[in-house]
DNA sequence: TATATTAATTAGATTGTACTAACTAAAATT
DNA sequence: AATTTTAGTTAGTACAATCTAATTAATATA
């Protein structure tokens, strides 16, 4: 096969490979009161530390009701709690919860899974190749 | 680092890299009047090849009356036909119209994107390797 | 031929996610 | 001290995507 269509090939069947383990993660039952949506929104929440409702709309591109109407359902469903900042008492810092966490977890679990999986086809040179070839296109970028 | 992690941050790293590139096609200006959950259906009627409607609810997992809904709002957009059956006229078999193969193409854009980022990142004896790895754990899974 | 089954549709409701506009309370500025 | 700005909320709305139940029309079966 001619090289750049192979490679083509390559990234759309891992590319839904990933796609399978994500909705696999996605799947399990500690999530099933969760839309992927909210998994969103938690994941930014962690990946912010203790954002603000302002940070949140933010980084996700929405109102700030939208947010607070998100954050809300979150804190009552017990994945999210907010605290008052000390500085600024109009404003309130966000984190997970330990529910939030475990969530959060679950869906990173999918990187998980896939990299085992990937260790299990490969011996270790092989595996050293992709770990040194993929840091390299993630420094070129 | 231990080979394990490594793995595991690299798949990361990669795996929102391709989101990024996702997101990127997904915002081109022919997409703009399309959800993501509509070009997904168009993806599925692609893969499907004239599918019936019951086909479609099958493989998407969603009732009969949603994709009655979904389709009709797909064609009136202009992106799929209904062509009677021959064998049987109460079925219908669903194509992409040009306009909707065009969009399903900008989709499918983000793994060419891919593709030719990593290429401009590697040499040929590193893409080679990587064409090679990828294709064992493919075959593997 | 009458009856049951199947493919798609219609009607009506629900849920999630988003918006704008108007509001409250706290902080910053004049 | 009065005014403006900022952070978050409330109220009301809209729309996408889904569902169940009932319906129509064609096909298959008893």
């Amino acid at each position: 096969m001619e090289p750049r269509k192979a490679l083509v090939d390559v990234v759309e069947k891992i590319s839904s490979m990933m796609g399978e383990f994500e909705d696999k993660a996605l799947n399990s039952d500690e999530l099933s009161d969760l839309t992927v949506r909210q998994l969103y929104y938690l994941d930014i929440v962690k990946k912010l530390s203790y954002p603000t409702f302002t940070d949140l709309s933010e980084e996700i591109g929405v109102t700030k009701p939208t947010i607070t109407t998100a954050v809300n359902k979150l804190i009552k469903q017990g994945y999210l709690k907010k605290v008052h900042s000390i500085e600024d008492r109009r404003v309130y810092n966000l984190l997970l919860t330990e529910a939030g966490k475990r969530v959060v977890d679950i869906h990173d679990k999918a990187h998980n899974d896939f990299a085992l999986m990937i260790s299990n086809c490969l011996n270790d040179q092989e595996l050293n190749k992709v770990v040194e070839i993929f840091t390299k296109v993630i420094d070129c970028q």
